[in-house]
DNA sequence: TTGTTGGTTTCAAATAATGAAACCTAGTTT
DNA sequence: AAACTAGGTTTCATTATTTGAAACCAACAA
C-alpha cells in the first residue's frame, strides 16, 4: 500500500495492526507482524500509548486501541456530511420495513458502516457503527464497488483478500466484474449470504448528481424472516430513499 | 498539559484541533489556532489528510475528522474492558428504570461516554457514544472524579475549562469539592441540571476492587418526567447493577 | 549454571522535520 | 489594468529527531 508518510504514518501503521488483532496484543507479536525493527516499534507504541491512542496493560504487557480515539472519532462521525443528511430517511425506512437498516461509505477501500436504525426486536445482525466490513461479499460494499470510477474500483479490490466467509462468497474479482455490471445496471445490489450464513440484504447506492457514489444504504434481514424474492420486493421503496437521501446531498464536495 | 512526543505529537494535537472545531475548518483557521508555524502546520495537515485521519473538502477547502478515525475507534470500543462486561447489566437497568442509562470512562481528563441504552420512546439525551462530555458538571463525570486518586483527580480538574452550561454548574473547583467529598460518602452523585437544562441524573462509579474507579453508570432523565427526589428512588438500582458489573471486572488491569 | 524469550536502552549515523522567506494564485481594490 | 491582499503552497539550508544494530536486563526454564 506504500504511501509511508515519515513517523506519523508507521505510528498509524503500528495502530492499524494493533486494531487488526481484534484483542490485546504483545508486544512481541507485534513486532513478528511488523516490518520495523524493534527498536522503532518500540518507540512508536511508546509514543502511542503515552498518546492514548493505544492503551498499555500493566499485568497482561498488552496493548488495545486507546480510549482517545473514540474521542476523536465521535467528532469524525458526527461532521461527517452524510450521516446527519441520511439519518431521518433510513429512520423512516427502518420504521417502514421493520427491518435493519445500515448507512455505509467506502474510506480507503474499506466499507465502513457509518450508521444504522433498527425498529425491530430480533436479534442484532453484527453491524455496528464503525464496523469495517470486505466490500466484495456485502450488500453496501457492492453498491459502491459498482459505481466507483474504474481506477479506484480496482484499487480498493487489489487491497482485499478476498476471504471466503461462506460457500458463497466471490473468491475473486472475475466472479464479481459481472455482478458489479449487472449492479450498475439495474442499481440494486444484494447480498446472498455471502458475508453470513443466513443474512442477506438489499444494497442501493447514493449517487451525488446522478453518478458519484458516495455511499450506500442497505436492508437486512435474516433467511429464516424474508426470501431474498420477498426482499426484492422492498427494492422500490429502498431506491426511493437513496434518492431521496442524493437530492438533499449539497451541491458540495464528496471525499471518497 | 506538555508532553510532546515528536511529531506524532504533534500530528495528534492537530486532530485534536480540528475535532475541537466541530465543523469543517479552513487551514488559516487552523494555523490561529496553531502553535506551529505555517509550513509545518501544512505538512501536518497534508499528512493528516493523506493517511485519512482527515478528510479534505475541495470544494470549500476545509479539513474535517477523517473516517479512519472511526474505523479505528471501531476496534478500540469493541476491545474495551468495561463495555463488553456492562453491556447485559445496563440492558437490564434501561429496560427495568425505563430510561436512558449510560456508561462513561474517564480518559486523558476527559469524560467519555463509551456506550449507551434506552429503551423509552423520548427524544435522545444528547449523549452518545464516544461523545467527550466535561467531568464536573455531569453525574458519571463527578462519580469518577469523587473516586479518582488525588493526584489524578488535580490533574483532571486543571484541564477543565469550568464552562457555565447553565445557572447550576459549578463554577470552580472550590465549590465542587465539598460535593465530591460528598458523593466519596454516599457513593452516588447527581446532575442537577448542570450540564444541561432540564436534564438531571443519578450516578455511581464502578469500583474495581472496592475503591479504584474504572468508569460510572448513570440513569439520565429529563426535569418533565420525573423529579430529582423521584430519581433518587433509582438509587439502589443504579448502585446495585454498578456493584454487579464491578464484580464481573476481572483481577487484571485497567488503565485509566 | 546456562539458555531463552520478551522487553528496554545506547549511540553514532542517517533521515526527516523545521520554519523563515519566497512564491503562487485567485479575488479585491484603487 | 495595475496594485493589493488573503489564503495557500513550495524551497532549502539548518537543526533535531528518528533510526536500528547491538548490547543489556530481567524473569523464567532447562
Amino acid at each position: 500500500m506504500a504511501a509511508n508518510d515519515g513517523t506519523v504514518g508507521k505510528a498509524l501503521e503500528v495502530l492499524d495492526q494493533v486494531a487488526a488483532f481484534g484483542r490485546p496484543v504483545r508486544f512481541s507479536e507485534l513486532l513478528d507482524a511488523s516490518p520495523f525493527p524493534k527498536a522503532t516499534l518500540y518507540r512508536l507504541v511508546q509514543t502511542l500509548t503515552k498518546q492514548h491512542m493505544l492503551t498499555f496493560d500493566h499485568e497482561r504487557n498488552t496493548y488495545t486501541p486507546g480510549l482517545r480515539l473514540v474521542r476523536l472519532a465521535h467528532a469524525a462521525w458526527q461532521q461527517s456530511s452524510l450521516v446527519p443528511i441520511a439519518r431521518p430517511h433510513i429512520d423512516q425506512l427502518a420504521e417502514e420495513v421493520r427491518e435493519a437498516v445500515h448507512l455505509a461509505q467506502i474510506d480507503h477501500g474499506h466499507v465502513i458502516f457509518v450508521d444504522k436504525r433498527k425498529k425491530t426486536n430480533m436479534f442484532d445482525t453484527l453491524a455496528q457503527t464503525g464496523l469495517v466490513a470486505p466490500s466484495y461479499c456485502t450488500g453496501v460494499g457492492k453498491a459502491i464497488l459498482a459505481f466507483l470510477p474504474e481506477d479506484r474500483r480496482d484499487e480498493a479490490l487489489k487491497m482485499q483478500a478476498f476471504v471466503p466467509y461462506t460457500p458463497h462468497t466471490h473468491k475473486s474479482p472475475d466472479s464479481l466484474t459481472p455482478e458489479l455490471a449487472e449492479i450498475r445496471k439495474d442499481g440494486i445490489a444484494f447480498d446472498r449470504e455471502e458475508h453470513e450464513q443466513g443474512i442477506i440484504s438489499v444494497a442501493a447506492p447514493i449517487l451525488r448528481s446522478g453518478d458519484k457514489v458516495v455511499g450506500a444504504i442497505s436492508i437486512a434481514t435474516s433467511t429464516s424472516r424474508r426470501s431474498l424474492d420477498d426482499l426484492n420486493g422492498l427494492s422500490p421503496i429502498l431506491l426511493e430513499t437513496a434518492s431521496r437521501i442524493a437530492s438533499e446531498i449539497e451541491p458540495w464536495h464528496f471525499p471518497n
